[in-house]
DNA sequence: TACTTTTGTAAGTAATTACTCACTTTTTAA
DNA sequence: TTAAAAAGTGAGTAATTACTTACAAAAGTA
């Protein structure tokens, strides 16, 4: 039990994150995972399919992530545990998420909706403590998350650090 | 003078700008440019060094863009007119803005001191205006910036107009 | 004019690509 | 215990890759 297709899959993983899924070779793959070339092919049915089981993982853990978060009951608690999001990424996922950030440049798996969740939950939120435009509060928040999500997984949390609270004070919660 | 060269340029910037740089083959290039593919090594060494033409162009146009924004002497003309940023982007240059974003991901192309002469400005801005904490605001309105850009080269500008002066109110500018 | 340089082409090239296939080893289950 | 299924290998393969080269046309220059 050496679970040479989940070494397979964290080898591809950190390759497509740090190269792009077009620079790495299927070759590359299975030298980095320890595992001959013709394996990838008996558990995924082409290079692709490899980048769409990675893939298939990342709408569970965001909705994984977003759970604790809709669940909320007071809108300072949704508010607050939003911007703490970013913070919170576990060192040892920066590669998947890293990846995630990539590919939304990608036509085939860019998808306006993944947010959704996070922001209607905001837009609730802004809409309880009587902002004026709930919508745009919301969507200004959570991409202002994903720029300080995006500056961690690329410059690494220190830079992104100060900026937590800034806006934990600067939305009062 | 057919301008052949030109030609390469456009179509190398429109492909990678979709398709990313290492999805397009030089043998594609050619073609949309209506070119052989000889031509393409006369006029650039390799084919990194098309994409580096291409780059080349980038830090004229980015300070270009900024210095309309750097000999601003009034600071709340200064913010205005770093919010009205990304909506004066010329729909003709989507192709090339957004390859410089993408190229973000990018270790090689990666700069972080591109934006420093906007979010220098911004700082004296803020600073000017009395804000406790300048640099930060700085940042996070550079953010933002960078967010509706972002959102503009990938899905258009409709969706980014109610931001506009969402913002301006926001910083009442 | 003549000659040199620049611009352009088309047919190569070796290396790399994603993927297949024939085969062996290991695991599962009746 | 045994047979079938699954996991694994390594040597293929055709297609594509970035790039070269030999040569021709066009443009610049004396």
């Amino acid at each position: 039990m050496t679970d040479k297709k989940g070494k397979i899959l964290n080898a591809a993983l950190e390759l497509f994150a740090n190269d792009g899924y077009n620079s790495v070779s299927t070759n590359r793959i299975a030298k980095q995972a320890g595992v001959s070339e013709g394996l990838i092919f008996k558990h995924f049915a082409n290079k692709k399919g490899l980048l769409q089981a990675i893939m298939d993982d990342a709408e569970r853990r965001l909705n994984e992530v977003f759970s604790h978060i809709v669940f909320e009951t007071t809108p300072k608690e949704v508010i607050r545990k939003a911007i703490e999001l970013p913070y919170s990424i576990p060192e040892g996922s920066y590669d998947f998420w890293r990846l995630q950030f990539k590919l939304k440049w990608d036509k085939e798996y860019y998808n306006p909706d993944k947010m959704k969740p996070l922001v209607d939950k905001l837009t609730w939120a802004f809409q309880q403590l009587q902002h004026d435009t709930p919508a745009l509060e919301a969507k200004l928040l959570e991409q202002t998350i994903e720029s300080i999500s995006i500056g961690i997984l690329r410059d690494g949390i220190e830079l992104q650090i100060p900026f937590k609270d800034f806006l934990l004070e600067k939305y009062k919660v």
